[in-house]
Order: C-alpha cells, then sequence, then structure tokens
DNA sequence: CCTGTTTCTTGACATAGATCAAAGAACGAA
DNA sequence: TTCGTTCTTTGATCTATGTCAAGAAACAGG
C-alpha cells in the first residue's frame, strides 16, 4: 500500500508539480510531511461524498475524476496524469469519484499540516493558482470537445491529448513518429467522451483503417503524422504541441 | 464606456469578489487602481487571441466565454455572473471571446499593477484561488451536463444554476416561487447547452406544457416549484440550492 | 402607423450515435 | 492446456437531436 518515497531532488515531477516553485528551505519542509501511496489499476481512491484526508501530486500512472447520475450514467471529469493534483485544500468532502486508471503513485500530504504550510509559503498557493488555471483552462477546452465535436473528433481529440503529454514527458522531437500505451480501456473513453463503448470502438476502428493512427495490440497507438491528427481532431491551434 | 466607480465599501460584490478577503488597507491599495467599464448588450469585451491589458470583476450583469472552431461551431465555456473574475494573472493572451450578453458593468484592474498587487497580497492570491477553484467546480458540473445530459435535462440544469445565483443574490426564501430573468437569448443557450437554437425552443415549450415553468413573455421564467426542476435537472443532489 | 430586422416557434424529414445482440481476442487461473 | 473472465469488435436497428423551411411575434426606426 504505502512505498519508500523518492527525494524530492531525485523527484521525476519536481519541476512541474505543486512544489515546483518551492526553494531548498519549503522543500524540506514538504518533504517531512509527505508520503508516498501507491494504487493499482482499478482501485477507487476515494469516493464522492467521503472524506478525503490527504491531497498528492500524481507521480506516475493516471487517475480519474468523475461524475455520476443516479441512473448510472457517468462522466469522466478529468484525467490526472503525472504532476497533476489531486484533492481541494479547505474542503474535506470530494466531490468526485477518484479512481486509479492505471496503476498509480501518488506524493501525499495529510491534509492539515499542508494547509498550515501553505499558509506560510506564498509559493505554494502561488503554484497551485497557476495549476488550478491550467486545469479550468482544460476543462473548457474539454467543454468544446463534448459540447460540440464529432464522435471522430472527440476521439483523435483524447489521442491528441495523451500524445502530447507523452512527448512533452518524454521529450519526443516534433514531426518524429509519435506513439504512446493508451491509459484507458474502451469503456473508460466513453466515459470521458460522452460516448457508448462501442461508437468508440468503431471509431478508433475508422481512424485505422483511414491511416490516421496504427494500431499494435489494443492499447499501443502509433501516429504517424501529428498534424493530421490534430486536423482530425477539428482543432485550429495545435494547443500548444510544438512547445 | 467609463463609468464612475462605487466606492468598494459600498460596493454590492464586496464579500464575494477577489478583494472579499482582503483588510482596509488591502482595498484601499486596490481601490487606488480600479477602474469602472461597462459595456452594453452584445459588445465584445475581448477576442481571443488578443491581449487584454487588464482584469476584472463583474459588478453587475453577464459576461460570456466562448470558444469557437473553423467551420463556426461555438461552443459558450463560461457565465460569467456579479462577482465573477474575468482574465488570468500571468497571462497576456486571451483564451476564449468574451462578450457581454447584457449589460455589463466590470470592475477593472490594469494587469501589471495588480499582479504586482498580488505578490504582496495573500489574501488576493488565496481568494483568486478559492474562486478558480469553485469555477473548475462549475466547469466540471457543465462537462457531466455537456456530455450526458439529454435536451430536458440540459434546459432544466441551466435553469436551475440561474435560478440558484438569483436566489442568493436577491435571499429569496427557500420554498417560495422562484423566478428570474433568462439573461440569454435561446441561441446563446443553445450554444452554452451544445444543442440547436430549434432543440432549445422546443424543450422550452415542453417544460412549459408539462408545467414545470411558466413563461412571461419570452424572457421571463417563473419556477412554481424549484423542488420539481431540479429533479428535470436528474441532478441527485439540489448543488446547494437550500444553502 | 408601417416596415424591416431580429428573435422565436413549429413542422417535416434526415442522420449521427445509441441500443441491442452476438461473437472474437486477450489474459489469468487452475 | 483449457476454461472463464474481461475487453473489444462488428452488425442490425432505433431514436434523439440536427437540419431545412416557413411563418409568427417582438421590437426599433422612420
Amino acid at each position: 500500500y504505502k512505498k519508500t518515497s523518492v527525494a524530492c531532488s531525485e523527484c521525476q515531477i519536481r519541476n512541474r508539480a505543486v512544489c515546483s516553485q518551492c526553494n531548498d528551505n519549503e522543500l524540506s519542509n514538504l518533504e517531512k510531511i509527505k508520503f508516498y501511496r501507491t494504487y493499482s489499476a482499478g482501485q477507487t481512491i476515494a469516493l464522492t461524498g467521503s472524506e478525503m484526508d490527504f491531497v498528492a501530486s500524481v507521480v506516475t500512472g493516471v487517475a480519474s475524476l468523475s461524475q455520476t447520475m443516479e441512473d448510472g450514467r457517468t462522466q469522466m471529469v478529468g484525467l490526472m496524469l503525472p504532476s497533476d493534483f489531486l484533492g481541494r485544500p479547505g474542503r474535506e468532502g470530494v466531490m468526485y469519484d477518484v479512481v486509479a486508471t492505471t496503476d498509480v503513485t501518488l506524493c501525499c500530504f495529510r491534509r492539515k499540516p499542508f494547509e498550515e504550510l501553505m499558509v506560510m509559503t506564498p509559493h505554494l498557493t502561488q503554484r497551485l493558482l497557476e495549476i488550478t488555471l491550467d486545469e479550468l483552462d482544460a476543462a473548457r477546452e474539454w467543454m468544446l470537445v463534448l459540447g460540440r465535436k464529432t464522435a471522430r473528433e472527440k476521439i483523435a481529440s483524447l489521442f491528441a491529448i495523451v500524445a502530447r503529454r507523452y512527448a512533452k514527458l518524454h521529450k519526443t522531437p516534433p514531426n518524429k513518429e509519435i506513439d504512446f500505451e493508451l491509459p484507458l480501456t474502451r469503456d473508460a473513453m466513453s466515459d470521458y467522451l460522452g460516448l457508448t463503448l462501442e461508437t468508440v470502438s468503431r471509431q478508433i476502428s475508422a481512424l485505422k483503417k483511414d491511416g490516421i493512427i496504427k494500431l499494435e495490440g489494443k492499447r499501443h497507438i502509433v501516429v504517424p503524422d501529428m498534424e493530421r491528427l490534430i486536423a482530425e481532431a477539428g482543432d485550429d491551434a495545435d494547443g500548444g504541441f510544438l512547445s
């Protein structure tokens, strides 16, 4: 369940997570209260309405936030990748179901001590504000996807987002063939995209037939031409892919 | 264009806006750099890609944020009501089209001075973080609406949200008949809900026929039974309506 | 008051995506 | 290896919502 933590100085997400603007002194305060926790694929991290006594950065793996209606319809509202921040300081109750979609390692801080540290550490608050603003932008971009895009465009948009994040992590040179592992089942994709599992499957097959993507197994996607994928997503800009 | 500003101490949104946690001293610093600006219904406040040299609180009226695809499909991604905050400190470029959907009064701060003030004023940063987290929650709630709700549920959800905000502003006692002015045209509603104008019109007619709402003119909505409206929206909780 | 413009409603028909159904892969356990 | 899951693909049909079209209501200006 728990796992020995990595020293902050060695941390993969050191320069992107909440702690990225902290100086050595601030960092050592954080280091004192941090602890690692791991979840295996499919495990629930927290349920809507429950109390979560910690906040955390995703170190490795992927977690998802989702909302469910009484009759079972569910919508994924956040895909939390490495360096993303889970939990809301200043609020006990969880508003979404938080689930590990792959094996996940979290860098956790108990909520109270973290909140106290935030008051004393403007760098933390500032960075958290930046992260939250970025997430708000991402959520709004996703509203366009959910509200106005076709099924094919939705799939292409999802692939573009995941490819983008992978490329950033692995420093892939632009214009090269990009490949990545899909961190989601067809069913999870349908929850994210506001579609059914069957439509997701059909559209993936169609994109494959049209040569936009290649499949190696069910989950490994190869994108021969990123420009073309982005065009299929219907995006005018590349969303900063080349930056 | 400009308009004499109201003293902060007299301000309607004093205890909800970015400035709500500031003490008298901090407030007077803000007051020095603030200026009011008004826009009439339909006027553009800023366009995607342009630079906005100020940030602002909405004092009265309603503004909207929206994204548009090359082929003209558009999705509204934010409905900014009084006390909401416009603009992103730390970024020049605007990411959305910002439009006044009714006559709007903004309490503006030039971006640079505001950013400098933020560094010196943790209360500002903290409050902005809270506001941003609330907006993120709202955006995510809307993702469920866009991704999973039927046209009828979407309309009911929109009415519930607007009614909720109106009730908060006017301190309407719960369990009473609620009525409000729709700040959006049918067309703007369709952009917000990810529907067509025709579907919006049909569903409003249907809700009226079923007695969920009454119409007085085109824009004035009366809700005889808020519980019933919320049930039509498919929400399990009332979203804090009674609080 | 009339007239043009914008906003809204309603009808008829078309279609993207949902639903229902079956069967093919992949994978782990025994 | 075989069996039982779980995940995925594909097909046939249905339906909610989009599209196209016409006209009604509201409103502003002359």
